[in-house]
DNA sequence: GCATGATCATGC
DNA sequence: GCATGATCATGC
């Protein structure tokens, strides 16, 4: 007989060790269960399923956790191997919806998020493309304890932020790209899913809290796959990811590049000396953007120089891309278009003032929803056409090759343009060019133009 | 002066 | 040897 909600801590252990190496098929053949197949497509399914078929829960939007008596939220959710072999989640932790009416008269430790998910069992599966739902195996478990967690500091911050904005009458305004690791994501049927709030008139998207994917991708690193190797550069728990940077900041604010690299000990001409500098300044022997951290927040860092006249000269690189890649995928699920909806940039900025570049601060970014679904949507897609179609090479002139590639000046906010150790650092074309018969290319990658980037720095011009 | 093609130094 | 962040060089 199944306890359902009422099973202790122990209990419920117990129970999510057992499911390790188990399909969602096995555990419906030990109860001698069989389900049709037309459930697939509904969304929580699997989960409900273990709920129901392991643990005897029946499906229920209770406000209180699912174990009531443990105190303990059960999660069950997916993760996938990247063509790269590394492991990421596949999606967001869903948790409660947020009450607008009625979360931000709590703290964190009295709100109802703190009370549902204060503790929460994960219940991990490996999501593979081309299985049925049912063949997908739960593969690791893990007791998610916030009290005593490494992060909560800056989960906590999170939730302030969150709340800061209802009381600002400003809940149609949150967004989840405004906060590190816990974020607000969109739950409804539709953007049309609206609630009242309680400091406006105007309705806002129905939102429920949610621990991040590149949150939830760095859990899956750390408890599943191979984590050795990444550093961290939170040695404390005393101060939340932001309040850290923030005393980096502070701590170098005002010096200039020469100052730096007097401190720092670093004599070099490299062209990447500000993003050196950096790294530096949180002491890390690799890439910033390499860290614990910055990867949990889904954060990249880049170092931006703003001349004396406001002009920012140079615009900004990604790394190079693969032309097999690009035309083998599509603009809705395209690696550039995710990174661009998922990712925020922490620039660095460095203004020329007397012949030496001071550091100004920096400034955290992420690109507007319209503008990824206008203006790089075009580019992207012209950018599959030319390379599909292997019209790449418009002419040639005095040896150097004009492309049929966006240029900065027909994209107010993106182009294509070379990315590589020189012309000869080529890649494999999947057609080849109709000009010149090239089957290889010289490494290209996307760049954000400099004239669109610089309405961001306007307090810095 | 700017857009575009090309290239550099570093770290692993 | 290679990927990367970033800047250089040149012709229109």
């Amino acid at each position: 007989m199944k306890k359902g909600r009422l099973y202790n801590r122990q209990e419920i252990e117990i129970i999510s060790k057992s499911a390790i190496g188990k399909t969602i098929n096995d555990i419906l053949n030990e109860e001698l269960i069989t389900i049709e197949n037309n459930n697939t497509s509904n969304k929580g399914g699997l989960g409900q399923l273990v709920e129901q078929y392991l643990f005897g829960i029946q499906t229920n939007s209770d406000s209180e956790p699912d174990f009531m008596l443990a105190g303990i939220e059960l999660k069950v959710t997916p993760y996938k191997k990247l063509k790269n072999g590394k492991l990421s989640a596949k999606e967001r932790l869903v948790l409660n919806i947020i009450d607008y009416m009625n979360e931000y008269k709590n703290e964190f430790r009295t709100s109802h998020f703190w009370f549902k998910n204060n503790t929460i069992q994960l219940l991990w599966y490996l999501w593979e493309p081309n299985k049925d739902n049912k063949d997908l195996k739960i593969t690791h478990e893990k007791l998610l304890e916030l009290a005593n967690n490494e992060d909560l500091k800056q989960i906590e911050e999170d939730w302030n932020y969150i709340i800061k904005k209802i009381k600002d009458g400003k809940a149609h305004e949150i967004s989840e790209a405004d906060t590190m690791y816990l974020g607000a994501c969109p739950k409804g049927a539709n953007a049309e899913s609206l609630r009242e709030q309680p400091f406006s008139d105007i309705p806002a998207m129905q939102r429920a809290f949610c621990f991040k994917n590149s949150y939830m991708t760095q859990l899956v690193r750390k408890y599943i796959g191979n984590y050795a190797d990444v550093e961290k550069i939170l040695k404390s728990t005393e101060d939340s990811f932001t309040e850290f940077v923030n005393n980096i900041i502070c701590k170098y604010r005002g010096k200039t590049q020469k100052e730096l690299m007097k401190d720092f000990n670093i004599d070099s001409t490299a062209k990447n000396i500000n993003s050196m500098l950096v790294s530096r300044m949180f002491n890390v022997k690799s890439k910033l953007g390499e860290t614990e951290e910055f990867q949990k927040a889904n954060i990249i860092p880049k170092t931006i120089r703003i001349e004396e006249n406001g002009r920012i000269r140079e615009s900004i690189s990604f790394p190079a891309f693969k032309f097999t890649d690009i035309v083998e995928q599509d603009w809705e699920t395209c690696d550039l278009r995710e990174e661009l909806e998922t990712t925020k940039y922490m620039f660095f900025i460095f203004k020329k003032e007397k012949d030496d570049y001071v550091f100004k601060g920096i400034k955290l970014w992420n690109m507007p929803e319209m503008d990824i679904e206008t203006s790089v949507m075009e580019m992207w897609k012209k950018t599959y056409n030319t390379i599909k179609s292997g019209n790449i090479v418009r002419y040639i002139k005095d040896g150097k090759r004009k492309t049929n590639f966006v240029g900065m000046s027909e994209n107010e906010v993106c182009h294509v343009r070379p990315h590589g150790r020189d012309s000869r650092d080529t890649v494999k074309l999947p057609v080849a060019d109709k000009l010149t018969g090239a089957t290889e290319y010289t490494k290209h990658c996307f760049w954000i133009n400099n004239n669109y980037i610089k309405e961001i720095f306007k307090e810095y011009l």
